[in-house]
DNA sequence: GTACAGATTGAG
DNA sequence: TCAATCTGTACT
């Protein structure tokens, strides 16, 4: 079953919708090309509290001001001057919440930045709806992840262990995020979830 | 205005 | 291990 992700999904607290996009599908319409690939790989980034997100201390810049938009829109921003980083907004609007798409199933698009280059996505795509849009949204095709039962998100979990959880087929894992060292006790938080042993994840 | 670091990547 | 090179922040 084909399903378009709805503004309900993506209003979920984050870290729910961060665990729940493994699994589904990123459709990009090119032209009369239609790209898609299972979303394999996120990071939570959480507000005005996580000194990782760039809307640490509540602050508003050009850069990241759409990501104070209502889930369901996209956040995409220039890294070292040359990636562009794919985020998802999440919560409601006035909340700078996102989940970053670090990986889809292909051998293109195995990284932040290599992936928006393979879907063709630039600064044009910064506060697209995602349950609007007609050139790019999400959807879930049937085969998703089963909801955890087990493992708590967020405080409940220790950093330096992964944990798995989900009973599906493919298991979900949590694990630190990466590249954000200097974010101090916040670069521990077990934010970053991928499919587990799945060949397309970044392996660090 | 200048200096520097960053949610990265591919080449050497 | 480094450089590519845009954006935001902390200085002068």
């Amino acid at each position: 079953m084909v399903k378009k992700l709805s503004r309900k999904f993506y209003t979920q607290p984050t870290l729910k919708v961060a665990k729940e996009l493994l699994g589904k599908y990123l459709v990009r319409k090119l032209g009369s090309r239609k790209l898609v690939g299972k979303i394999v790989e996120t990071e939570a980034y959480i507000g005005p509290e996580d000194r990782a997100s760039h809307s640490f201390g509540g602050k508003v810049t050009e850069r990241c001001k759409t990501e104070y938009l209502e889930g369901g829109h996209i956040y995409i921003y220039l890294c070292y001057g040359m990636h562009w980083q794919l985020n998802i907004t999440t919560s409601l609007a006035g909340k700078p919440e996102c989940v970053l798409i670090r990986a889809l199933g292909h051998p293109l698009a195995t990284g932040p930045g290599k992936l928006c280059n393979y879907l063709k996505l630039n600064k044009s795509f910064d506060g697209e709806d995602l349950t609007k849009s007609k050139r790019v949204w999400i959807e879930n095709r049937g085969k998703r992840t089963k909801p955890s039962t087990g493992a708590k998100l967020g405080a409940g979990l220790v950093p330096h262990r992964n944990k798995v959880s989900g009973a599906g087929k493919q298991q979900v894992v949590a694990t630190k995020r990466i590249g954000i060292d200097y974010a101090g006790s916040w670069a521990k938080k077990p934010w970053r979830f991928y499919l587990k042993n799945n060949p397309f994840v970044s392996k660090i």
